[in-house]
DNA sequence: TCTGGGGTCCTAGGACCC
DNA sequence: TCTGGGGTCCTAGGACCC
């Protein structure tokens, strides 16, 4: 038997969040920002309408904002990170095998309930997450992910299909197919689909249905992905549904600045406090890293100076260690950096990462690993307990506000995740 | 004036080795 | 003048995802 896909996506997420503290923003345009309230990463169906754009910078819409009285929040990941464990755990009751695709998207694997009217099964899972989480989800089914990934954009797309759909059967799916651009296929961006319409290929029906020449040069253009998205669309999968999570690869850490910053002591405050939070997220995966990377660059709206800059420092010892990997990343960063610039942003990246089992001792190594190892688990268990940033390092500066301090003037209170901002009931 | 952040995977090309 | 060939490893860059 072919396998079954269900994919369950939250509708507007962030924004969804938002209301069910504030059921007042129901039938309202509503936006959700990015950090520094830089631009749109959530809109409400009513938001869109009005054509407000996923990543529009929010200076350019004041006007449509005070307008159309939009409601306007700071991103608040706490809280969405709290929600998205909720629905998630509500999703697992449903079926043997999930993966947990995005913070606000998973796969299910429905194989073993294809005795059932997959529809009517999928309808319960919606209430019912709806009821214990309050987030709307819509979910698609069908015999591969990239089609059930279709399957959901249609039913968020359509009243009627009351937020799910299922293309297992072939009339609704050669329709869904017709219907969907190839800009909209998971795995198809700006760049592919300009390539495919100006072969002809306008939606996912023609490029299943691709004469071999042109699918071989499609092929040859996109790769073996691009084989994959064809095969899936047939309806052949090439992808499972992942219940572990693999390993990290790599870990990133950057920012950009609220004003751009000059001062290599002021880069150096920023660098470190991105280095302690990377480290810690090292150290939360039970990972430690060979190699670290330094960047920074200046607007990249400003073409005519961009100036751009990434160092690698090839660690002499594996390490976990905070202390340690801010001092290679401030050596980096005197090395990129270049005086008389206007930095916009800067970050650290940790790649080649090992876990912390096979962490080798080097034979020069001069820092007390158990001493270190203690140190940092003390570190992270205070910050955790009291809060973070409740011990730092000096080299991140120390109290005052730093112009490259986040700013996030509309943020809503914590509700789940803060016992002094749970509402109360009234 | 003001434009997010964190990922993964693939491919091409260079360096290097035998 | 003519200037092998194949394998591996690494890096940079492109493309995509949410």
């Amino acid at each position: 038997m072919p396998p079954v896909f269900a994919l369950a996506d939250c509708n507007n997420f962030y924004v969804s969040c938002e209301r069910v503290f504030n059921p007042k923003l129901e039938g309202k345009p509503v936006v959700v920002l990015s950090n520094n309230d830089g631009c749109v990463v959530s809109r409400s169906n009513e938001a869109k309408a009005l054509g407000i754009k996923m990543g529009a910078p929010v200076f350019e819409l004041s006007g449509m904002i005070k307008r159309h009285g939009v409601k306007v929040f700071s991103s608040n990941y706490a809280l969405y990170g709290d929600m998205s464990q909720r629905v998630m755990e509500t999703l697992s009751g449903f079926a043997e095998d999930i993966e947990i695709y995005s913070i606000d998207e998973a796969f299910l694997d429905l194989s073993g309930f294809r005795h059932e009217n997959l529809t009517d099964y999928m309808r319960r899972i919606r209430s019912d997450v709806k009821q214990w989480t309050g987030i709307p989800v819509s979910i698609g089914i069908a015999e591969t992910k990239t089609l059930a990934k279709i399957a959901n954009k249609m039913a968020k797309k359509i009243p009627e299909t009351e937020g799910v759909l299922d293309l297992t059967v072939l009339s609704a799916r050669e329709r869904a197919l017709a219907m969907t651009d190839v800009a909209d296929i998971w795995g198809i961006g700006s760049s592919y689909s300009g390539y495919l319409e100006k072969n002809g290929v306008k939606n996912a029906l023609q490029l299943r249905d691709a004469g071999s020449a042109l699918t071989n040069r499609i092929k040859h253009k996109m790769g073996i992905n691009g084989a994959r998205i064809i095969q899936e669309l047939k309806g052949v999968p090439c992808y499972s549904v992942e219940t572990c999570p693999q390993p990290k690869k790599g870990i990133t850490v950057s920012r950009t600045f609220r004003q751009p910053i000059e001062s290599l002591s002021e880069l150096k405050e920023a660098m470190a406090t991105y280095v302690s939070m990377g480290a810690e997220k090292l150290r939360r995966e039970n990972a430690a890293t060979r190699t670290l990377s330094v960047f920074l660059h200046t607007s990249r709206f400003k073409k005519e100076d961009f100036y751009y800059r990434i160092k690698t420092v090839d660690l002499p010892v594996t390490t976990m260690d905070t202390g340690e990997l801010i001092r290679y990343a401030g050596e980096g960063l005197e090395e990129i950096y270049r005086k008389g610039c206007m930095y916009k942003r800067a970050g650290v990246m940790f790649r080649d990462l090992l876990p912390d089992t096979r962490i080798q001792m080097g034979l020069f190594d001069c820092i007390n690993r158990r001493r270190s190892e203690k140190l940092m688990k003390t570190l992270d268990a205070v910050n955790l307990k009291m809060g973070s940033g409740t011990l730092a390092y000096a080299a991140t500066g120390l109290a005052g506000t730093r112009s490259w301090h986040m700013v996030f003037k509309k943020r809503s209170p914590s509700y789940t995740t803060d016992w002094n901002q749970i509402p109360a009931a009234s």
